[in-house]
DNA sequence: GACTGGCAGTGACTATTATCACAGAGGGAG
DNA sequence: CTCCCTCTGTGATAATAGTCACTGCCAGTC
């Protein structure tokens, strides 16, 4: 089993040297974690750094009154950036995180995890790779926002969405128009239009992407 | 005079221990820079980490149309976050940066700024910390554009500017417009606004703020 | 097969922000 | 002092997005 679970590892961590997949899983827990599952919430100590080996998960920001906005996903092999940050010293998640489907995370003690800093030149990069990587993808978000009309980041929504799960959309557009702090009625019309140009058919929870590029 | 430098950056750098900082002095270059002159441009190659020493930086984002947005302010004592991050592997600049009032940069060779992170505890925890720091003025502006309006955007937007630079903002309406990305129109009226509540006094190219809090 | 709850479509209206057009004011250069 | 450029104020209008009200639809359940 233990052989087993570090191919898995390995598999989805091909960068890490050999000592440093020992002393993970020597000394991480691995959890399961169930779809629609927080993983993290606004105002929560952390204590590990997470890494994410299966599934899917969304990170975003939730406001006062419950609205919320998508930063950005992690994927198999990714790690939250917030976590590796916030371990210097137990300090409160900025930042809400959910399974989105089914998944499996990595939870590295936090001064476990600060320490390989220089004791394992991969797990050091690995980590500002990390966070640069976040911190691009951010900026990203926050461009679409504050440059963009609302038709437009919802045409980057769908491809961001596309690129981790598939052309098969499984979202209504209550869930869509919340991700994107918008309303339903707004998304509705907006997902409609995309609809008469031939890039998506609708259907009841589901969408289709055809092709998102001759938009 | 080497003398003196050091005092000076020991004075805004209070945290770095005796042989960190004469490794700075030794090998990074302390640049001037005039007001309003250019210190990064996105799509430029980093090969140094950039520390303030004086003066103040203003950190944004620009699209190819021109627009941009205010990301956050450097203050004497911070580093660009960006840089540190870009220096792992001479890697692209993703934003811009800008002296808002003449300063002095000091500039770190990345190969060195790495090196010191093992060799440093208190320029790790430093780049640690600034790391953090800066992603959490960022999610900052992300949710004041994601979730408020125009109004409360200029609110904030001009408790930030008294933060960093007092009561008297000397801006025109026009450069205001363009750090919010909105338009010149739209932000004098919000402006008149504000001067009618009392809580600033608009004048020629400079506001008078009284009291922010109030609104 | 009828009831029910969530989902989707749509028209009418409102609010916010952007744009256009223009007028007046202030301040520096000559 | 006058010219001229930039900054500011303001009304009218347009575009975008959010809200409200209501309708029909589909899927599961009893």
């Amino acid at each position: 089993m233990e052989i087993t679970q570090k191919e898995n590892i390995l598999k989805k961590f091909p960068q890490f040297e050999q000592p440093l997949l020992d002393d993970i899983l020597a000394h991480s827990t691995i959890r399961q974690v169930e779809e629609g599952e927080e993983v993290m919430r606004t105002g929560q100590f952390i204590r590990s750094t997470v890494l994410l080996l299966s599934g899917l998960l969304k990170v975003y920001r939730e406001d006062d009154e419950g609205n919320e906005f998508l930063m950005y996903y992690l994927e198999p092999g990714d790690a939250c950036a917030m976590s590796m940050m916030c371990t210097a010293r137990d300090e409160q998640s900025q930042i809400m995180a959910k399974a989105v489907t089914e998944a499996e995370v990595i939870l590295i003690p936090s001064h476990l995890s600060e320490q390989w800093l220089a004791k394992y030149k991969t797990w050091h990069n690995f980590v500002i790779a990390s966070y640069r990587q976040r911190f691009e993808e951010l900026l990203q978000t926050l461009d679409s926002i504050a440059f963009k009309g609302l038709d437009e980041r919802l045409l980057f929504y769908l491809k961001r969405h596309v690129k981790v799960s598939g052309k098969e959309i499984r979202l209504s557009h209550q869930q869509i128009a919340l991700e994107l702090n918008s309303s339903r009625e707004v998304i509705s019309r907006l997902l409609k239009k995309l609809e008469q140009t031939g890039a998506i058919a609708l259907h009841r929870n589901y969408i289709e992407v055809h092709d998102l590029e001759v938009v």
